[in-house]
DNA sequence: AAAATATAATACCAGTTGGTACATTTGTAT
DNA sequence: ATACAAATGTACCAACTGGTATTATATTTT
């Protein structure tokens, strides 16, 4: 009994994927539903029945934007048998944010989290629980990699965790904002070097 | 001759203060006019006869912050007498990001740098230029640091520099939006490590 | 103190905002 | 094919958007 996607929930999805880069670029308030309206080809009408509000659209394409760049992160992972190239496919994943299979307008993480701050407690929310569990999931490659005997047991695996967050998402607001995506590579760089040298 | 500010340029920094904040937490869209209005206690008319339009006032508000900021180095950098105590200055400055004589709504470089970069491509550019001075400014003192055989010889200054404020934006990205302060003090001690390690 | 000038307030503009009630069309199961 | 339900379009709302022309009020200069 293969459970087909209802009409709505294809609509759904659809007004979800063609609004997704909007919302990633504009930012909740600077976009507008005739943005949606004219991104989707529909009418405020179909947008309604199918979302609450503005907020609910805006919440799923958050969720489908990080979702992007988390298949990518699984599918690297797989492949990555030590956990010193385990850490580093957030390296390769952020390398390449401007192909296409990277969300449009940049990390959905960093938009949103500066995006939403002061304005939004819903999306605010969204983005603090995102980075919690990527620090916690960090947090396990590091000391997954203390018990291989792959990385120095005297580790600060909290610190090394938060730094490699920081560069990235610092890394990718430089790279954008100067139009230089090699500036991202010098600082990806560092990233590498701190990595290797938990190596033992 | 002690040159007095006009009332024009006293109503123009009046408008300034008021609502540099406003800015720095909403965005430039996500202000409006009745937002500056507001603040200020003026009206339209009295803001459109001192400033051209809003991304006249943004333009404003946003060098208002930076030179907050900015101020606030300089002083701290006097007081430096070590290349090594130079560059952790930074680290201070960031470290005391929610105390009053840092901008409302935290970094004005990362706020607008995310804000602008898909809407708005004058701020962008008065963004991008910004980040390019501190980076020049960041591998002056690290190239001083050598020259005065402080810091090794060898070391990356370009990529040094670039580390450096990718930790310091990633960091307060991470802190305001978990509402975790202590976690950029974290990523400052990843900073200081760093640092502390160019030293001979 | 009066005249000239600079500054701020008022009232208005057309266009847009997010959102809704309801009519119409479309898909779906019988 | 028909009937019913689900999904979409239409028409509308009051509130607000950035911006302006004009009037009133302060501030300077004479």
């Amino acid at each position: 009994m293969e459970t087909e996607l209802s009409k709505a929930e294809r609509t759904r999805q659809f007004i979800i994927e063609s609004t997704s880069g909007i919302f990633n670029k504009k930012g909740y308030a600077g976009t507008s539903m005739s943005d949606l309206t004219e991104a989707t080809g529909l009418t405020k009408g179909s947008i309604y029945g199918n979302f609450k509000n503005k907020e609910e659209v805006a919440v799923a394409a958050f969720e489908y934007n990080t979702g992007k760049v988390r298949k990518q992160v699984a599918a690297l992972m797989d492949k990555a048998s030590t956990y010193y190239e385990k850490l580093m496919v957030y390296s390769t994943v952020y390398h390449n944010f401007s192909n296409k299979n990277f969300p449009e307008g940049g990390c959905p993480i960093l938009n949103t989290a500066v995006d939403a701050d002061d304005t939004n407690p819903l999306l605010k929310e969204k983005v603090a629980q995102i980075i919690i569990k990527w620090k916690k999931r960090l947090e396990d490659l590091i000391q997954g990699g203390i018990d291989a005997g792959e990385f120095k047991p005297d580790t600060d695996v909290a610190r090394t965790a938060l730094t490699i967050i920081a560069l990235v998402e610092g890394g990718i607001m430089i790279a954008r904002v100067t139009g230089k995506p090699a500036h991202l590579d010098t600082i990806l760089k560092t990233m590498h070097l701190l990595v290797t040298d938990l190596k033992i």
